[in-house]
DNA sequence: CACCGTTCAGTTGAACTAAGCAACGGAATTCGG
DNA sequence: GAATTCCGTTGCTTAGTTCAACTGAACGGTGGA
């Protein structure tokens, strides 16, 4: 029977007519060919950057601005336009773009230099037992073999100097001078302008030899942006009016921010396909924004490691229990429900030290509300609430209740 | 009533440990002659 | 006897633990008005 219905599903999903003429124009690795209000800060970057085709080391960049200020899709541009120059005219540069936030991939100071000598020179580096040194070593070896000039773009760079401090950026600014024949240069994207306030103030200087801001973008152009996208991506006149300028008023709403804005319009035409119309109504946008925010947070949820699943299971069990009393609770509260949990789960329990370090981080992820406060005489403590949208609580909890293979029965 | 020292319950930073891994070098094994 | 494999040692990263110093405001006692 199955069988049946999915063989009609299929069929009929081939002849619907998509409403999309070419979707990746809406996904967020999408490069456009043109970048509406950012040629100043495209014209910066282009100019600072220039030298590498001379092989000259450019300038270290600073850029920073809020998120879906096109920071990053600004530098791609650029960079890839430089490429495509170098590769034409012969020249020896090498681009490589990396995201700090990336766990297990280049949060730490070796899987930074490792990742970036993948990335450069397609060394294999393996993933732990070399000394730091070493991996500097086969990274500077490998620059300097020929001439040319490197530039490494490190998006959410204030990640990666939070956690792992700011000797990278130091040691890599510094190479350049036992460089013989390569030269090194760095571009730093941050979202967070006043991390700049607590690095090293040297490195700040040698980071921050030019900085540039990216404001974030009004309503009016977000609009142009999502119009030009609209246009490669949708077909003609499946647009109804209105749509776009609500899209943009939404994201607009959100400090200026384009890419969800972009994903916003994205999720509106799949689930408008979905329904089968034929046009992409303004009922969609509003289906569209609900629904990335269930899959942004459900993805979330799904992606932890157990620890931090079953420390959000306790928090939710508190909240569960304590529905029309008080709304929050604290560390201590949590980790007594996490102990009793994690036996039951058979997960060996951690330390508070590192539960307190857990909630600190999903409170960075937004899952939870948690700030440190005094209670004076009674100590000092996390205040901790859960800030998911009502609506979304019992489909969480049950994702975890699943993931961690704990029973239902645990919350009657 | 204003001021001030005490106190609590974690927070936070730093040093430390265990688990994995790679490189190295010496011992054991294999192999062809 | 040379080449190869095996194995133990050393030294590394990293996640997590242990230790201990630090924190900040309410409590409650003190003294002054």
């Amino acid at each position: 029977m199955v069988k049946k219905g999915l063989n009609g599903f299929f069929e009929k999903f081939l002849k619907q007519e998509s409403l999309f003429a070419n979707k990746k124009a809406m996904q967020n690795v999408y490069i456009p060919q043109e970048i509406d209000h950012r040629d100043e800060q495209i014209n910066q970057i282009a100019e600072i950057l220039a030298p590498v085709l001379k092989l000259e080391k450019p300038s270290n960049i600073f850029i920073y601005g809020k998120t879906g200020s096109g920071k990053t899709v600004s530098v791609k541009y650029t960079t890839e336009n430089i490429l495509k120059v170098a590769r034409e005219n012969d020249i020896n540069v090498k681009i490589i773009y990396i995201n700090c936030k990336l766990k297990k991939v280049a949060d730490t100071e070796y899987r930074l230099i490792a990742e970036v000598a993948r990335m450069a020179f397609e060394k294999e580096i393996p993933a732990t037992g070399l000394p730091t040194d070493e991996v500097y070593k086969i990274f500077f070896e490998a620059l300097d073999e020929e001439e040319q000039v490197l530039v490494v773009v490190l998006d959410e760079i204030d990640q990666l100097i939070k956690k792992s401090g700011d000797d990278i950026i130091y040691n890599l600014t510094r190479i350049n001078s036992e460089l013989k024949k390569a030269q090194i240069s760095l571009i730093g994207i941050s979202n967070d302008y006043f991390f700049a306030n607590y690095i090293d103030p040297r490195v700040k200087s040698s980071l921050g030899e030019e900085e540039i801001l990216f404001p974030p973008y009004n309503a009016l152009q977000i609009q142009d942006i999502l119009k030009n996208r609209a246009k490669v991506a949708f077909k003609q006149n499946v647009l109804e009016e209105g749509v776009i300028p609500k899209c943009a008023a939404f994201a607009a709403r959100e400090h200026g921010d384009a890419r969800r804005a972009i994903d916003l319009l994205r999720v509106a035409g799949e689930l408008a396909e979905r329904e089968k119309s034929l046009t992409v109504k303004i009922k969609h946008i509003d289906d569209a924004e609900e629904k990335i925010e269930r899959d942004r947070i459900i993805d979330i949820v799904k992606t932890q490691p157990k620890q931090f699943q079953i420390t959000l299971l306790a928090i939710f069990y508190l909240f569960h229990k304590s529905k029309s009393k008080k709304k929050e609770f604290y560390t201590g509260d949590v980790y007594d429900v996490y102990k009793d949990f994690c036996p039951k789960a058979g997960i060996r329990p951690i330390t508070q030290r590192r539960l307190s370090d857990i909630i600190a981080e999903l409170d960075m992820l937004g899952l939870i509300n948690a700030k440190v406060i005094s209670k004076g005489r009674f100590g000092r403590t996390r205040e901790i609430q859960l800030s998911l949208p009502t609506h979304l609580l019992g489909k969480v909890q049950n994702i975890l209740l699943k993931e961690i293979e704990l029973d239902k029965k645990l919350f009657e």
